[in-house]
DNA sequence: CCCAGCGTCTTGACGTCGTCAAGATCGATC
DNA sequence: GATCGATCTTGACGACGTCAAGACGCTGGG
């Protein structure tokens, strides 16, 4: 399991740690995380090296072996603090309203501003040859991430006594982020050959949220 | 421009070629695209080689060169292929039927599918790191693809007098299936962890496709 | 007829990569 | 204050992508 809010903190003042002793690094681990996330951000998941990330972290190239085992582990242990983020913001989502249907916008709208805000770590998350997809912590961070937006989607159809099921719903919901995550960039590009300005993603998601939401209502 | 018919012929008997005269292969840029889809479904983007393609062909290692320029030269031809394919899918989709929605339906089943079909494809498609995106042909076959679905949003909307703007409508129905690609694989699996069998992929996007076009009559 | 030119493909080399085996370093514990 | 285990380094190996140089075989002009 990884500290999210550790994991994000500056390269300096390392927590749980020595600092640093010129020979044992303190929180290496950690360190390791923040380099390949940089590294995949700078050149992409298919630039990525271990090399390259231990040279940023100051240590020699076999330091990460010793803590991730070796690339997939690393990149198993970048994916799993992303959907740990993931989880985190999609809580801060929820809060912001009692309402089920703006808890769903809000939570479509913190699952796409990941894409951007946490970019390096969305290249890796949902890829299934470069980490190990069967890591049993990384499945509990994802079935986390998972279950807010179900238990939002579910409250929704319970409150509004609607036929509609919940898993479908869900998945619903999930894939048409999943996509924007994917395709915003795309979308920008064709709304401008289009001759029209790029969309607001965040209005963009609520637009598309309240049609599904319609939708769900309408269900037979 | 990639000839997607003869793109997908056996390794033998190469189109347009002299079948290989020992030294002067023939056919050897259509034999390295299809070793590449192999490699890369084999072994995820991730492990994509470019030796290994050549050894596959039965050609040196530096061969690939000479009609590819480099590795990212040889991917986006395979993305162009598949956004090809792609397009041909896409056409025939669109030839079931006259009705818009029910074309609808098809696109997403068609584009969904692909994942499937052409899954070494798809894996290269939409990376923006591995693949050249700004390479002209790469562009026009995607925006060809892109212009089958946004030409039956348009007609969908124009025949029903709805309100909806064209170009939204079509990135909603592009997301959502561009997630459902990726997400398939994880639903299934979800849906196996609560005690139900995994959703016919087609009938679900079945239900998607009604379920959106009736939030699209619904707007305002 | 043949030979010059040109696409096509090969050989060989270079630096970088991931991984493995072996050894060095340091703090904690007895 | 010696030992032990965790942590990190050095050195080596084969595989990789790319580059330079050369070999091959068709084609067309003398």
């Amino acid at each position: 399991m990884i500290d999210v809010t550790s994991a994000t903190s500056a390269a300096s003042d390392p927590p749980a740690a020595k600092a640093g002793d010129g020979y044992h690094h303190g929180d290496l681990p950690n360190a390791l995380r923040r380099a390949a996330v940089e590294v995949i951000e700078e050149r992409g998941a298919g630039g990525f090296s271990l090399r390259e990330v231990a040279r940023r972290a100051g240590v020699s190239h076999t330091a990460p072996a010793h803590h991730f085992g070796d690339m997939k582990g690393l990149l198993t242990s970048v994916a799993e603090e992303g959907f740990a983020a993931l989880h985190a913001a999609s809580e801060a989502a929820i809060g912001t309203s009692d309402d089920p249907v703006a808890q769903l916008t809000e939570l479509g709208r913190a699952y796409v501003s990941m894409g951007t805000t946490h970019r390096g770590h969305c290249e890796v998350m949902f890829r299934t040859d470069i980490i190990d997809t069967e890591d049993p912590e990384l499945m509990s961070c994802g079935l986390e991430a998972y279950g807010v937006l179900e238990s939002v989607v579910r409250r929704m159809i319970d409150d509004e006594h609607l036929s509609a099921d919940v898993d479908e719903v869900t998945w619903l919901c999930w894939s048409t982020m999943q996509g924007l995550v994917q395709l915003a960039p795309k979308i920008s590009m064709i709304a401008e050959a289009h001759g029209r300005e790029a969309p607001v993603i965040d209005d963009l998601i609520a637009r598309f949220t309240t049609l599904m939401v319609d939708g769900i209502r309408n269900a037979p």
